[in-house]
DNA sequence: CACGATTTGTGCATGCCTTCACAAATGCCT
DNA sequence: AGGCATTTGTGAAGGCATGCACAAATCGTG
């Protein structure tokens, strides 16, 4: 994962006359959440109703100790001894991301990604409901994706409104990328994963997420090329650095 | 971003007998060398030839400082008073990530996702050449995508050597992810870029890289919820602690 | 050749994140 | 009822990353 922009932790605890409590949250914390709500989502349908920090890390596939930790940043009602009730921490992670309300998504860019996207299973599955996607192609617009018809993306702002949309995906290529965002963000679109190989220009109170399938591709790269150069040395190396040739 | 595992920085920095060279770079700097990447050949496009970490880091969305400091394990060659040479910066971050030598990739799981990958334009044109697909689908097998026949998973060993594949990617359903994922490390191949919402389990000299979608707009939706709390408070609450009803 | 403008490379301070290790709390068993 | 095993919650230490601020280096110009 990777950010556009690196954000300080969360501010703000107050608790709100509308009932809201949001606590403090360190940035890394929330990036985890979400992965801790896919395990003990795994685990409630084993019919486990009582998980433990370590069961739980590690179906996570991080340290204990990290999760208990930001665990106890939800005000956490874990029980000592036992362990944490998997369908209050569901419940409570739930909240604290914001998935109780049903969160309703526009996809910009119908285009080899973008269809990919818009059929995927996982968005719905998980609390997200794609209302609406756009293209600037003409020849794009009216076609019908899974049930839903391509807008152009002059019709933003009127759709933008009517569904209430709060987050906003732009699998556009790059070069169309930024006015795309441009123009979200003149609807009051606040929240953006960009696909588009593009860093996005936006104000402050704008988040960006960026998904670059190519990135990832040449970060692996950089490890593999370390890993080849790496058995490439001569075996009179004493092999004291974690790659020795063949271990036992 | 988001990585599977934490790694520590790259060890080693020995000069190797094959004439490689590769510095000690921390894990943070790795992951945004692509990002420079992709601005330098932005503005090699344009002409330019030389360029100041200034102009460079906003093209990349970073800090100018932070900029210079991840050029400088590069054993960076700036030159004070002038800037940076396009064109041998260039060449220098993509040996350093290994796109030198071509990287040939695999692709397992031609589903909705899948077929876009196979499909996206993004790879080829950014040194990785995507050499084959699977499917555990007899259905699927067969079918020509791009240019390229399916493959049955079985056939992996076979082609993943035949086609010199150094990295895969995982576009399969979550529960088939562990089990494809155990496939390739027999297979011997040590870098995977993993779509399937699903933690893998692998030894530890292969790298993993996870990309999901629900997650990212999980993560936004935490911010959105969190945006939408604030403005929902009335302009009086001086409140400093978490847990004071209404403030004084 | 010397000077001033420019820009790199980096020491340093600061803050965030991770991890260990342990006290506090809970439930069970005798 | 008391003690023991278990597991949470967290203080504290260490490591990594960020960004400022400045010295060192280079170029162009007179």
């Amino acid at each position: 994962m990777s950010h556009q922009r690196d954000r300080a932790s969360t501010r703000n605890a107050q608790t709100g006359p509308s009932g809201l409590d949001l606590p403090d949250l360190p940035e890394a914390t929330v990036a985890r959440l979400p992965e801790y709500l896919r395990a003990l989502h795994g685990l409630a349908e084993t019919g486990l109703d009582v998980v433990s920090s370590e069961e739980l890390a590690g179906a996570a596939g991080v340290n204990s100790a990290k999760l208990r930790k930001d665990l106890s940043y939800l005000r956490s009602s874990g029980t000592r001894g036992v362990g944490y009730d998997v369908a209050s921490l569901i419940a409570k992670i739930e909240y604290v991301l914001g998935l109780s309300q049903h969160r309703t998504v526009a996809l910009v860019g119908v285009g080899n990604l973008g269809h990919a996207l818009a059929g995927y299973a996982g968005f719905e599955s998980r609390g997200f409901h794609i209302a609406a996607l756009f293209d600037a192609d003409p020849r794009r617009v009216g076609e019908r994706i899974g049930g839903l018809r391509v807008h152009h993306v002059d019709e933003l702002p009127l759709v933008v409104a009517q569904e209430r949309i709060s987050i906003a995906v732009i699998a556009t290529p790059a070069q169309a990328a930024q006015s795309v965002a441009d123009a979200l963000v003149a609807c009051g679109v606040t929240s953006i994963l960009n696909f588009a190989p593009k860093v996005l220009n936006v104000p402050d109170n704008v988040d960006v997420r960026k998904v670059d399938l190519a990135i990832e591709l040449q970060i692996l790269s950089f490890h593999e090329h370390r890993k080849a150069s790496l058995t490439a040395l001569p075996s009179t190396l004493g092999g004291v650095l974690g790659q020795e040739a063949y271990g036992s």
